[in-house]
DNA sequence: CTATTGATGTTCT
DNA sequence: GAACATCAATAGA
């Protein structure tokens, strides 16, 4: 028998997730695959972020910047990450909350990936935020679409068991354990302490 | 394996 | 003018 799930029960599972707020979305995303035109794989690494956090885009209000993150649930928004990169987030259940997909084990379209990184190791081609949207073809282009629907896809995956952690690369509320990754993965973007 | 540093351009003060 | 949800290259242990 075909043990994938429905697309109905995904719609479902995926309208679950979105519902919470990120803090807990983000954890319950480690181990679904993510695509984009059929190139992407399992999520391992999240970030959790807010509008009463400082270190979130979303703290200081609405501008243009950020403005898919005060809208509804279950569009992307992508930002420009120290103008070179590009990094994508699910917006949550609010206000203004969001997860940051910080790293996927790429299991679809390692060739298109490969192409885009310049890259064959597959445990560098999307270990990081900046990375995963360079080998998925992410922009700008595609900041406000809505992950439900294609060219993107959210399918969830087996219960994963989810290690935690201070985020990376910030500089306030440097200590809120708001990230998230698979135990002992290979494909995060640096190792978590105790997995 | 960890630590450090320069590149890059948009956003916000 | 400063800060920035990063990356790749490099040096060292």
């Amino acid at each position: 028998m075909n043990d994938a799930i429905s697309r109905p029960e995904t719609l479902r599972r995926q309208a679950e997730l979105f519902a919470m707020h990120s803090s807990r979305a983000a954890p319950a995303l480690i181990g679904w695959t993510l695509t984009f035109d059929g190139v992407g794989g399992r999520i391992v690494e999240t970030e959790a972020y807010d509008h009463e956090d400082p270190a979130s885009h979303s703290f200081s209000g609405p501008t243009a910047r950020n403005a898919v993150m005060f809208g509804p649930a279950g569009a992307i928004y992508v930002y420009r990450s120290y103008g070179i990169h590009w990094c994508m987030n699910l917006v949550c259940a609010g206000p203004a909350s969001a997860v940051l997909i910080r790293a996927i084990e790429p299991t679809e379209g390692l060739d298109a990936m490969i192409a885009r990184r310049g890259l064959e190791d597959p445990r560098l081609l999307c270990s990081g935020p900046g990375k995963l949207c360079q080998a998925m073809g992410v922009t700008h282009a595609q900041n406000g679409a809505r992950i439900d629907r294609p060219p993107f896809d959210l399918v969830p995956g087996p219960p994963a068991q989810v290690a935690v952690g201070p985020r990376i690369g910030i500089t306030k509320a440097v200590e809120a354990p708001w990230r998230f990754g698979e135990k002992g993965s290979r494909f995060v973007s640096r190792p978590f302490p105790n997995a």
